[in-house]
DNA sequence: ATTCTCACA
DNA sequence: TGTGAGTA
């Protein structure tokens, strides 16, 4: 992973372009939490990692059927203060421990990342990857998951 | 020219 | 989900 691949590039109608998602579409996802767009000026951007994601976000929700909720689950498993090694002090008193519903980019402020910054976050990028490798993964081996023990 | 939000079908 | 109004 290059460090380009998460400078923020893309203009929401680029990306409407390139994904054949509706931008009407693409705020719906933020809104719901499903994706973290940096925002300049008020305007969307979006990076070659936010691509990857929105179109593993959109296989999810098209070609597997998964709801925007069952999605969020997904990029709830794994809790952001484990990706950031937090420490006790730190989890005290983080929003986003407290609220075990909404990943940590939809609240307010959070740990370490500023306003604004959740782009940026290492949680965003790290949990939007690993649903990505699980996917990937899926498309290899489909009996990997949930395939009987052998006796 | 492009994106923003909000409202409406 | 997509479109149109009125902005910025």
């Amino acid at each position: 992973m290059d460090k380009a691949d998460s400078k923020a590039v893309y203009p929401i109608g680029i990306v409407a372009e390139l994904t054949g998602i509706h931008p009407r579409s693409l705020r719906i996802y933020e809104q719901q939490g499903l994706i973290c767009p940096a925002r300049r000026g008020g305007k969307r951007f979006f990076s070659e990692n936010d691509l990857r994601w929105i179109e593993c976000l959109n296989f999810l929700l098209n070609e597997k059927g998964l709801d925007p909720g069952g999605v969020k689950e997904l990029l709830l498993v794994t809790p952001c203060w484990l990706i950031r090694d937090c420490s006790e002090e730190e989890r005290r008193g983080c929003p986003a421990v407290l609220d075990l519903k909404a990943p940590c980019w939809e609240i307010n402020s959070c740990c370490g990342s500023r306003e604004g910054k959740c782009h940026e976050c290492t949680v965003y990028a790290e949990r939007t990857r690993q649903v990505i490798e699980a996917m990937k993964r899926l498309d290899e081996e489909p009996r990997a998951v949930g395939a009987p023990l052998k006796p």
